[in-house]
RNA sequence: GGCUCCGUAGCUCAGUUGGUUUAGAGCGCCGGCCUGUCACGUCGGAGGUCGCGGGUUCAAGUCCCGUCGGAGUCGCCA
């Protein structure tokens, strides 16, 4: 070892130690005389002293005259005490120093772009090309060390249970399903390429038929598809399938990870189970499959108070089989002035709504340009209603069903963050029930499978098959953390006449089955047990649980919104023999 | 693919309705001085294709068009 303890380690108890240290040098202090120089590592900083009167020869004064910040070094010295008055309470190091009488420059650091020890991060784009300095911020330290926390304790929590880690391949067959794949193309077989695995879905159901009966691995997944604040191209699941279970064994496996989790990170006692509301609730009342139940402001329905009203707009959407819906923000009359509600009008327009009626809620009625559509009766129905105080803001959409629920669940959240009706520290779980087996693709008139073609259909609904597949439930359950998904998984189909059920009404007949699913569905024949199983997002859970916002700060190396790594180049142009010996020829195209 | 925001010194930013010759500040950098600082102080200095290309204009960092890069979002994400 080059050194004898770290930087952060030291304290008053080793005065009087001579000790070796390595680390950057934080920031210099050069008296001319004295020299303070902060040495750094990942456990902490220390001030080294260098004093010109303690030591026979210059050399060692003039060497640390010559330090620059960012420069790595080995420096030995005596722990010494600090006078009083020279305390640093800012430092857990504060009451000492290591006066220096040995300096070793292990290597010279050419000046920084930036500073780690900067207040005010540089634009991200610099922090990517120089993600080693990036790094090197305490936050991103503190991240990192705290992703590292997260990952144990999962590991631990499955260990205890029984579940078994088994990796599974990177190369894979491409599925045509879902994302969009990574290829990676066969030097062997020649035109013939690998997919990067979406997720190890299939692989993981193959290990139940093989009897592995509690598995779980931490997966890196790839999906070619734009990103998000929250979405990279690469990402981490914590993924999990077990056999002979119910829905409900999954579920109580992942509340007590849950409840493991908060108490070992946030020292917080969870109740459980953790509450659960079906899909058609969550929309009902949210507006969206992952509500942020960190506050109520429920979506209210209006349609047989408004169904006579004045106002067209209201009428004509209930006429032609549409809804009206709001909600009610409360004390926010006052905060937002005609042309905030124009924007958030504009906000709203992106998931289709025509338009935002509103209503200030007065002492004696509803204040709004359009209140005059509204008898006293109906204006006092519909505080009523909403159960709305004086000063309220009443925000009302009438339009097709789904877009109300669209509209009114984005604009729901964003009142909730603009209003601070919860606090920011808080973490909320919930599940979310039942969803849709398939969701009707109007683009292309077809059936898709919302979760995946894989998850079983719940038993009382099979009939709707022949009749109406758009009201099949299926064994379906996703975490919903603060408004985010945070997890997603079902009971899985293992009889092999569902699964070509499922197919069937997915549009893909037995002959396409057998092409692209042939080795599940032989599995499937083979003695499957029931199984079911989940997949958690990991980069995700740690955004959530540091309250960052966004997902590239707990990735050591993300890539940008076009899928770029700024540090090594990534993507970039190959060799002209790499190309051949893959069979592939660039094709320029015409712009 | 659509919409929105951003791009001025190494970094963070200012730069007015287009008009003061030489585009500023703080931090950082380089040099001098300084023995208790810890955001050290102090004196001096260097550092700019205003992302790039085109256009409008007597005049463009400022207005317009295109383009590149970064960010947010809708579509997309079984």
């Amino acid at each position: 070892m080059l050194r004898t303890h770290t930087c952060g380690q030291l304290r008053r108890e080793h005065v009087d130690q001579t000790v070796t240290l390595c680390g950057w040098v934080d920031s210099r202090r050069d008296h001319g005389g004295l020299i303070f120089i902060d040495l750094r590592d990942r456990y902490g900083k220390i001030q080294v002293v260098f004093d010109p009167s303690k030591s026979a020869s210059t050399e060692l004064h003039d060497l640390a005259g010559t330090l620059r910040n960012e420069d790595v070094l080995r420096v030995s010295g005596t722990v010494v005490r600090r006078s009083e008055k020279d305390v640093n309470p800012k430092l857990p190091t504060g009451e000492i120093d290591v006066r220096a009488l040995e300096l070793k420059v292990l290597n010279k650091s050419r000046t920084p772009p930036f500073e780690p020890g900067t207040t005010d991060p540089p634009n991200e784009e610099l922090r990517l090309r120089y993600r080693f300095i990036d790094l090197r911020r305490p936050r991103l330290q503190e991240l990192m060390l705290f992703r590292h926390r997260v990952t144990k304790l999962v590991r631990d929590y499955f260990d205890e249970h029984g579940f078994l880690d088994i990796e599974t391949p990177m190369l894979g067959r491409s599925t045509p399903e879902g994302a969009r794949d990574y290829l990676v193309p066969s030097r062997v077989h020649e035109g013939c390429f690998y997919a990067l695995p979406q997720s190890p879905q299939i692989y993981k159901q193959i290990l139940m038929v093989a009897g592995f009966d509690r598995y779980m691995q931490i997966a890196r997944c790839f999906r070619d598809e734009d990103l998000r604040a929250d979405r990279q191209p690469e990402f981490t699941q914590i993924d999990v399938e077990m056999a002979f279970v119910e829905r409900e064994d999954i579920l109580q496996t992942i509340d007590g990870l849950v409840a493991h989790l908060m108490r070992s990170l946030r020292g917080e006692e969870i109740p459980l189970p953790l509450p659960r509301l079906s899909h058609r609730e969550a929309m009902e009342k949210y507006g969206s499959d992952k509500p942020d139940l960190r506050f109520g402001m429920e979506l209210v329905d209006l349609g047989d108070l408004v169904a006579n009203c004045g106002f067209a707009v209201f009428k004509n959407a209930l006429a032609e089989g549409g809804r009206v819906r709001g909600l009610c923000a409360p004390q926010a009359a006052a905060k937002y002035s005609r042309k905030n509600i124009d924007e958030l009008t504009t906000y709203i327009a992106d998931f289709k709504a025509k338009g935002l009626a509103f209503f200030r809620v007065t002492p004696t009625g509803l204040d709004s340009p359009i209140s005059k559509f509204f008898s006293p009766d109906e204006q006092a129905a519909i505080i009523a209603r909403f159960q709305a105080a004086a000063g309220d803001l009443i925000f009302i959409v009438a339009d097709k069903g789904p877009v109300t629920s669209a509209a009114l669940g984005a604009l729901r959240a964003r009142l909730g963050r603009e209003l601070k009706l919860y606090d920011p520290n808080q973490m909320h779980f919930s599940w979310v029930l039942d969803f849709p087996l398939f969701s009707w693709n109007a683009e292309e008139s077809r059936w898709d499978a919302e979760h995946h073609p894989f998850c079983n259909p719940v038993e009382d609904d099979v009939p709707y098959f022949q009749t109406d597949p758009g009201q099949i439930r299926a064994q379906s359950y996703d975490m919903v953390i603060n408004g985010c998904e945070g997890a997603s998984g079902s009971v899985r189909i293992h009889d092999p006449q569902v699964q070509q059920q499922v197919f069937d009404l997915l549009g893909i007949d037995p002959q396409q089955a057998e092409e692209r699913f042939s080795f599940l569905l032989e599995a499937l024949r083979y003695g499957a047990p029931p199984h079911a199983g989940i997949a958690l997002g990991l980069d995700r859970w740690v955004m959530l649980f540091t309250g960052c916002d966004n997902i590239r700060d707990v990735i050591a190396f993300p890539k940008t919104q076009k899928a770029a790594d700024l540090l090594s180049g990534a993507p970039a142009a190959v060799d002209a023999k790499q190309l051949k010996d893959l069979h592939i020829r660039i094709v320029e195209e015409n712009r």
